[in-house]
DNA sequence: TTATTAAACAGGAATCATTCTTATTTAGTA
DNA sequence: TACTAAATAAGAATGATTCCTGTTTAATAA
């Protein structure tokens, strides 16, 4: 629940610099998704969230979250907004996912089919396959950018 | 669009040792998934199914696709059966996400944290993270398959 | 080959997450 | 304190996915 100062301030700052508003339900919003170690859905940032701002709206939420992740204090898990997708690749290989548009594309790399798992995993389940996902931007997406 | 013998043999046989009737619907969504390097939605195999078999619904699509990957065929890309998720951690760290029930946990590793990005995957883009991701069962769905 | 039956199917309705629209409120600024 | 562009709440709309129900079919055995 305790959110350290310098997260806080960073974000607020964030705001400020890019010149958006620094409102209650921001703030609240903010420090929901920030305090949770899980990987918390939209609805369930809305329902902690409705407990401290009852009139809070689900749009606001969404609106919100993406906002953050614009700024780049969030991520999000998955494919970026965008729907499931379906993998016959059975051979071993990777994932460079597109951060603006969300393509994926498969690539090969040995050095990457054979990693070496941490002790640490073994507390949480049992793994069957290692994957590496790169994130970033999509040749498309960037001369996009350079606009 | 050619598709090796051996992998629909595979498929057949995949089937019937699990006594899952082999009708042509099913043949027909498997040759078609399979067959495309893409990393295709639902919807997407469905409209190309549907140039071949006219009268197939979107609802066999999706209900074929999930036996599929039930019967370890396929894979599904992003967390398992399951919607967006946002995370706030900003440290450097990477994900075990349970195949059965889409729980994602956070761990770290030093080594993990320092790899080396092929060569070929600067023809696709230009990478800002990279994430392990390790696919298995976590221990409470471990539990329950043993029954 | 034909009859039987449980499984699978098609089509449409229902559900659920997410986004859009619009009228109202508010943060930042003068 | 007043002003204004931006943000909000509420509910409608959209779009993906699943459920329901009556019909068809693959697998099996006579």
């Amino acid at each position: 629940m305790s959110l350290p100062e310098t997260e806080l301030a960073v974000f607020m700052e964030r705001l400020r610099e890019s010149g958006i508003k620094l409102t209650h339900q921001r703030m609240e919003i903010f420090k929901e998704v920030a305090s949770r170690m899980d990987h918390p859905d939209a609805a369930s940032v809305y329902e902690r969230v409705r407990e401290r701002v009852p009139t809070i709206s689900l749009d606001t939420v969404y609106r919100t979250l993406w906002m953050l992740k614009e700024a780049g204090l969030i991520t999000t898990l998955g494919p970026a907004h965008d729907r499931l997708r379906f993998d016959a690749n059975t051979a071993p290989h990777h994932h460079f996912v597109c951060t603006i548009c969300g393509k994926t594309e498969d690539f090969y790399c040995d050095a990457f089919n054979s990693l070496n798992v941490p002790q640490e995993v073994n507390a949480i389940g049992v793994v069957e396959r290692a994957q590496v996902e790169l994130r970033g931007l999509c040749n498309a997406c960037a001369k996009e950018e350079t606009k």
